[in-house]
DNA sequence: TGAAATGTTGGGGCG
DNA sequence: ACGCCCCAACATTTC
């Protein structure tokens, strides 16, 4: 019997449980990706997110071709789509890997129901999660809101399977449906901005295979203390893969375990796709979190009403020179490090008192890795309106967590080159610098960088004042 | 996975 | 030699 393999957010052949089950039934297996914005709600990808998926499907094709299937390509909506392909193809089962967003949840009910409709046998597997969100509860049944205890109850699990190897050969039908190109998608930018992305990132299977070898042979072991620099290549960099499922948490997780000299190293970055894990299981128990706090008295807050300064945030603009090279990293790369987004986020909601839905909403289309779950509990654990969240008082001062993360200033030369010859001593707080040292390197304030668009000190204070309110 | 404000301690300069 | 004061370094509390 012929089965559909529904490849959504599990673009890889390695460890991929729908695949392996489409092969040990026997049959043909009919690999297929339907592009369905509309599927996603509100939260289609973004422009960075679509680069990505093209050139994600393109390394899947090829993997698929040499295993001797193809990938057929389809535009609408999944519940009418995967159906019309059984009947074209005859094929009697249609197999998924679940995901947990909300809108992703629907999805698969709808196809559901329209599998059934249609004589069509359907069968989910778990492979994007280390642990699955209906497994994990409190004693009292109720979903976890506090990481610990929550990491706690899924180690009492026990370590994650191993993951299982990529099938050999891939049985194909005696004729293929038609497909569309992947091209008709429209998934590419019409102008070519992302050149610096693909520099430093190789989208598809073989390419996070790569990463993550490269992760383990060389990085797990410094990770605890390299990770928190964010000049240096301290961080997996895995996240765009695992986003788009191009490799399995499970083979995120042994990869490092394997590798790793001292087991307490990798325990850290096991408890990094905890949290990933943590951010998924929060948005599936609370679904309507990507708009709303989880804390809802935070819907009172009186944020501030400044277009003007979300705008420099965005451009990386705001003055302070650790927050700019962050967001101009974001703006060319497509991708921030994570310390660096702790620290522009807390600039943005505490600084500027900017709604984090306004944050959330610029990181969902300039990041390569948006991805709802983690976007989600990262800006709420930001503005502390979320489970387990930083506290209202929590604030970051960028010039002293430049000082500390960044001090040489090598990141800041990197994204912010018009303060590339200020010293060091200077670099996280050019307008206290002498003016002497500012002609030296050619900086003039308020026009080849910006002065501070806000004052940190009185800043913090009405944040605080704000926070204390509600 | 914070930072500022406030409190405490102890070495050393100095009368 | 002794006590006083200053203040850096560290600890604790507070936002």
């Amino acid at each position: 019997m012929t089965t559909l393999v529904w490849f959504r957010r599990d673009l890889r052949l390695a460890d991929n449980p729908a695949l392996s089950a489409a092969v040990a039934r026997g049959g043909a297996v009919i690999p297929i990706y339907v592009w369905a914005p509309e599927d996603d709600g509100h939260w289609s990808p973004g422009a960075a997110s679509r680069w990505w998926l093209h050139h994600s499907l393109a390394s899947l094709d090829r993997a698929l071709g040499d295993s001797g299937v193809r990938l057929i390509i389809r535009r609408g909506r999944a519940s009418e789509i995967l159906p019309r392909l059984a009947r074209e193809t005859g094929a009697g089962q249609l197999f998924w890997s679940r995901l947990y967003e909300p809108a992703a949840i629907e999805a698969e009910g709808r196809v559901e129901v329209a599998a059934r409709a249609a004589g069509l046998a359907t069968r989910s597997f778990a492979g994007a999660l280390l642990y699955e969100p209906g497994a994990v509860q409190t004693a009292e049944g109720r979903p976890f809101q506090v990481f610990t205890p929550f990491w706690r109850a899924c180690s009492a699990m026990g370590p994650p399977p191993p993951p299982a190897a990529a099938p050999r050969l891939l049985p194909a039908p005696a004729a293929w449906p038609p497909s569309l190109s992947l091209d008709s998608l429209g998934l590419l930018p019409s102008i070519d901005w992302a050149s610096e992305i693909r520099a430093s990132f190789t989208p598809g299977e073989e390419g996070a295979l790569t990463r993550a070898q490269e992760f383990a042979w060389d990085a797990v072991d410094g990770y605890a203390r390299a990770r928190d620099r964010p000049a240096e290549s301290g961080v997996s960099r895995l996240s765009p893969h695992l986003h788009f499922g191009e490799l399995s948490p499970r083979q995120a997780w042994y990869a490092a375990t394997s590798q790793a000299a001292d087991p307490a190293a990798a325990e850290v970055f096991q408890r990094e796709l905890g949290w990933r894990d943590f951010a998924h299981h929060l948005l599936y128990h609370f679904p309507r979190t990507p708009a709303e706090p989880l804390r809802p008295r935070f819907r009172d807050l009186a944020w501030a009403d400044s277009p003007g300064a979300l705008r420099a945030w965005r451009r990386g603009q705001t003055g302070y020179p650790l927050v700019d090279a962050g967001m101009r990293q974001l703006w060319r790369t497509g991708w921030m490090h994570n310390r660096a987004r702790m620290i522009v986020a807390s600039f943005l909601v505490k600084d500027l008192l900017l709604p984090w839905q306004q944050g959330a909403a610029w990181f969902w289309d300039t990041l390569v890795d948006a991805d709802l779950a983690n976007n989600t509990l990262n800006w709420q654990w930001s503005a502390g309106c979320g489970a387990d969240a930083a506290p209202f008082f929590r604030i970051f001062n960028p010039v002293i967590q430049g000082k500390k993360l960044d001090p040489d200033g090598d990141y800041v030369r990197r994204y912010v080159p018009e303060l590339r010859k200020l010293p060091a001593r200077w670099i996280h707080e050019p307008w206290r610098a002498p003016r002497e040292a500012l002609a030296e390197a050619s900086v003039e304030l308020g026009v080849t960088y910006p002065e501070p668009i806000v004052e940190h000190t009185w800043a913090r204070h009405r944040a605080l004042d704000a926070f204390a309110r509600i």
